[in-house]
DNA sequence: TTGATATATGGAATTAGTTCCACATTTTTC
DNA sequence: GAAAAATGTGGAACTAATTCCATATATCAA
């Protein structure tokens, strides 16, 4: 077995000082100015590098922080990961990532390999919580923060799917709208296939008996919404208001091959806020949700956890922004957005 | 100072058997079926595990892997990582990130952090090649992959843009271009900035002398190319070839809001393949990169390395895939691409 | 019945740091 | 000027694993 090749043995040897003094020089711990400098010239003629794995044996500190997402390619994810980044990176702390592909299993073991790689804290961007879940958090001694989902026997930190999906109810309500077909995702998502639907449903037909919501399923994805765009023409509502930007996408793509007109004769909105849907013609109507902030908070969260601080999280939900552009027509009013000549609401 | 709550010791002690016979039975060496059975119970009863430190001290592997990008919240880099770690994960390796926020200087820097950090091989999606990534891939002892840029002294894997640019040239040349403007970015970024522009004047102008490109500098973002249209349209080109499908989105963008047909009065293409040229209206032409590809190759590379297999990269150039959508017009045969009513390319 | 080999096992050393403790100075206080 | 406090320093113990080496059986061939 090779060995470093310089220890703080060496450092201590070449300074005149103990593997100690060094330490402490290491440490800012007690050291005259006469070995400071003699341990410093040492470190610099020897190129020394203290050794990770040693160091943290001891100090029992890894400055690791444990992140589980779902996917990795996702514009959502993308945010979020540049927001703990941020906030994370000038502490010295460095993120380890594992992807749950979607899956609650995969996801509990993440969390079992992070925990035993001796990690500070955990970052669960969770698909669905579970008793274990809660086990965890609690019997684990370390940190461990949920976004995505909310369960009131852990920490967690999500976008308010009701209250978004409640805001867009609202607003096509005002605007006249009365028959609307929800393209939603499968109800195991609880917040977004159930949450955000039934926000919408209460913020659209709320104090009125006359307004009808439709729920057609689909995927994630561009393609799958595309492919079930056809039934949701069969249908023909005034609007229609997919549960995520790219589900408002695919149904926006075929209803420009079948000459469909956006807004004039049906009306698309989304969620989400993902730039794209500034560019695409009409542009998308949507609330935005801030993944940036929402890593940056979870990552203070822990943080503050790790320095002792205790802190609780208030605000468990993050901030919406209703982005009015296009795709949706004003019934009442009988008029359509202004063709934006700017792009305003690029975020 | 509290310590580990079960050691190796414990469970040599409950197991009646000393900590290098439960060693060995946790790295496969020589026990007998008896004590083997008593060691699982022993494990089992105290819910035992190794400590991620000390192993990691004494057998000098992290399985960890170092990886340094430009910027989280980009689609390119989510696909990379999707690839990486689809290969890295089922080794037992794990990623850790750190961003290098497009700065040379940072992406320095975090290389050297993950040296330190002790992990086993470092993957950097740089942003530039200088003298200094070259002496550290020779004087670290560990294996570090550059993918992004190319420099013949290092061990890297980049989209061969000379190439890509070349092929949409040539393309655009055989449906009867004669005048183009190109729209693209900084020629700091020597890949997308340089080679990609001068492959696709080179494929463009090949064999003809009535064939003429111009310039227009734009960043990287949809809003910057949306600024940059207007100058474009008073050039009044034939087709606008965006360096990335971003850029020719926001001047797709802009067209549409001017009531400029694309590609009846003038034609649009991109670079990237990325999923959004498919939904938008008219359907993006675009020569797509395969990231995803790329990440797997990447990790593959470095894992062989890693098994000492000793391998060198061959095909440093990764595969282009020529998507032809809607957005140009053969100006040859007269016609407009047809009108798709699937979404064939969606990748 | 040896001697040789294979199979197990434990003890001790090793890995590269940090930290506690004892002790030696030096400085401050009364 | 002596006692007390502050400041440095080195030695040894400690962190939790792996691994080398010596040794003890068991198995096998001559």
């Amino acid at each position: 077995m090779e060995q470093q090749k310089v220890t703080i043995k060496d450092v201590a040897e070449l300074a005149g000082v103990s593997k100690s003094t060094v330490s402490r020089y290491l440490n800012n711990g007690y050291i005259s100015a006469e070995k400071q400098a003699k341990v410093r010239k040492a470190i610099e003629k020897t190129g020394f590098q203290s050794n990770f794995f040693a160091k943290r044996l001891k100090t029992r500190e890894s400055k690791l922080i444990g992140i589980v997402l779902p996917r990795m390619d996702s514009v959502t994810v993308g945010k979020l990961l540049s927001g703990i980044t941020r906030v994370l990176e000038p502490e010295g702390y460095q993120s380890i990532l594992l992807v749950s592909q979607l899956s609650q299993k995969k996801e509990l073991e993440s969390m079992q390999k992070l925990q035993q790689q001796g990690v500070d804290a955990i970052l669960v961007d969770s698909v669905g919580l579970t008793a274990e879940h809660v086990r965890r958090a609690q019997e684990w001694g370390l940190p461990i923060l949920y976004t995505g989902q909310k369960n009131s026997a852990v920490q967690c930190l999500k976008i308010d799917d009701a209250a978004a999906g409640h805001l867009m109810g609202v607003y096509l309500r005002q605007m006249g709208h009365k028959h609307a077909v929800f393209a939603g995702v499968t109800e195991s998502d609880e917040a977004v296939g159930i949450e955000r639907k039934e926000g919408f449903m209460a913020g659209f037909c709320e104090g009125r008996t006359d307004a009808k919501v439709e729920f057609v399923e689909t995927g994630f994805d561009f393609l799958s919404a595309y492919n079930q765009a056809e039934e949701i023409c069969k249908i023909a509502p005034s609007v229609v208001v997919g549960a995520t930007d790219n589900i408002s996408l695919g149904i926006l793509r075929y209803f420009h091959e079948r000459g469909v007109k956006v807004p004039e004769e049906i009306s698309v909105a989304g969620f989400g806020g993902y730039d794209v849907g500034a560019v695409v013609y009409p542009a998308l109507t949507t609330v935005a949700f801030d993944y940036e902030l929402m890593g940056m908070k979870a990552a203070s969260y822990l943080l503050n956890i790790l320095r002792g601080e205790d802190a609780k999280l208030t605000n468990l939900d993050m901030p919406l922004l209703f982005v009015e552009r296009e795709s949706v027509q004003d019934l009442v009013k009988k008029t359509f957005p202004a063709n934006t000549t700017s792009l305003p609401s690029m975020m």
